[in-house]
Parts: C-alpha cells; sequence; structure tokens
DNA sequence: TTAGGTGCAAAACCTTTGCCATCCC
DNA sequence: GGGATGGCAAAGGTTTTGCACCTAA
C-alpha cells in the first residue's frame, strides 16, 4: 500500500512527531483541528491506522479504554503509572539479545518486544497512601 | 474489599485458572454459560474486573479491541504473534533486577513488568510471506 | 483521469451502569 | 436482615464504515 500525501496525513504525523508524550486518537484529533479545522475524527482514526501499519508511527501495547500512540521512532522502554495512568519513556538500553534468545526457545521470528514497568511515579507515589 | 463467595463468580475464576490460554471476556461468557445458563454478560464483566482487583488474576497490557485475561498466579512473559494475534506463554526467567534498575533510575516505586515479545509464530512464519 | 482520501454521520463494538430482584453471610 | 451480587437492558465511549464528494499524482 503505498500512502498519498495529504494536509491531514502531514498533521496527524506531524503531531505525533512533536510531542514526546503518548497520545490518545481523540488528543491527536483535538490538536489537529487548531490546524485543520474542518478535520474529522474518522480521518484522524484512519490515518492513525495506515501510519501504524505503514511503520512510521507505533501503537503502544496498553490495555485500557483508549489507545495510545507515539511518533518516536527508535525502540525504548515504558513506565506506566498504575495510579494516574501517565507514561514516560526510559533510558534503559533496549536488549535485543532477549529477542535472539526467544526466537532460539520458541523457533519464532522475533521481530522486536514490549517491556512495561508499572508502579508508581514520583508524584503519585508522595500523595495519598492508597493501595492500587 | 472482600469478594463474596457466588456461583458466577467462582465459575468465571475456575474458567480463568482452567486454561492456558489468554481470553477476552466474551470467550469467557461463552464458556462459562454453559455451566451457567442464565449467566449475563454484565455479571461476568464485573467479576473479571473484581477479580483483577483483587489480584486473583491478570489483565494482559495487550492492545486491541478487547481485554484479555489469565488466571495463571506466577509472574511471566507472552509472546503475540503478529499475524493472527495467538498469544504464547514464554518459559524465560522473569528478571527482578530490571524492577530495582528502573527504580532506581527513576525515583519510581515499581512493582513489576510486562514484557511482550512481538513478530511471527512458527505457524504463521510457515505460511504466505505476507509483510506486517 | 482516477485511485486513494476526506467529511459526515450512522453503525458497530466492547464495556459499564442503573435498577430491582436475589442470594450469601 | 442487610449489604453484596446477579440479570437485564439501556447507556456510554471508542473505533470503524458507507457513501458521495474531493484531490493528489
Amino acid at each position: 500500500m503505498k500512502l498519498r500525501h495529504t494536509r491531514q496525513r502531514e498533521a496527524v504525523l506531524e503531531v505525533l512527531r512533536s510531542v514526546h508524550s503518548h497520545p490518545t486518537a481523540d488528543w491527536v484529533y483535538e490538536v489537529v483541528k487548531k490546524t485543520l479545522p474542518h478535520i474529522s475524527k474518522g480521518t484522524v482514526y484512519r490515518n492513525l491506522r495506515m501510519l501504524c501499519e505503514s511503520g512510521e508511527v507505533s501503537e503502544l501495547d496498553f490495555s485500557g479504554a483508549m489507545r495510545r500512540f507515539e511518533g518516536r521512532q527508535e525502540s525504548h522502554y515504558h513506565f506506566r503509572c498504575r495510579r494516574c495512568g501517565e507514561v514516560f519513556d526510559l533510558d534503559e538500553p533496549v536488549n535485543h539479545d532477549l529477542d535472539r534468545r526467544i526466537a532460539e526457545q520458541t523457533g519464532f521470528e522475533v521481530a522486536y518486544h514490549h517491556l512495561v514497568f508499572r508502579g508508581l511515579c514520583r508524584d503519585c507515589r508522595s500523595k495519598q497512601p492508597d493501595q492500587q
């Protein structure tokens, strides 16, 4: 599939590339709308999906009501707070040996891995001592 | 929160404990219905959420339309096929040092981590040479 | 010119919720 | 008995889709 160059697709990609956060489709829609006021939500969803398929952006492997995306290209790990849900990029170097090891063990073709740490971020840690 | 003992909750837990797969809520519902034909989907969803909160089952951190659950207790890693979506448990030992390292780096409280490998499973690998 | 893209709105889906009857402790 | 839970159906929220109209190449 070859992607055509449209203002809408450019804008969606631009937003994802320009932030360091891990936005939902709706957030992207709201931001893009400032530049292209007539863009529709369907177009944003369509483009997010196509950009994911073409590998230009990634969908994060998080459960939850809404999907999250990111434009950052290099592989990296994440931390997601169990209380506030905030997602942080980590500096920990990616261990590509793991992929090889799992490939050998399983006979599968391993392309990459997602590693997500869970717990409490600094802010939530210093607040109420609730559980979960 | 202490959970009361009901036939419905028992049945949901039993299904999750008895399989090695990573079922969706709807799959659990279909199976439980064989034993309790009058159980409602709402009850299954409610119980899955409560059992997750109480720690008796886990929700998998996978993106996608439907949530997936598992009854297995010990922490372990997963492989998810990019073509067929099948999920496999891995034998690779869990590296708890990682949690400590990230905790030091970030100042966050790290409880655990999810590690998911992506690629092609053996079956899909031997089939059509499509991409994605 | 034309296949691919957009806007709009409706549809599709998964999940949650309100309400009242029922059941567990 | 009384609060937790279940059944049912409706509501909620996110994502997809059909279709007629554009538009990039």
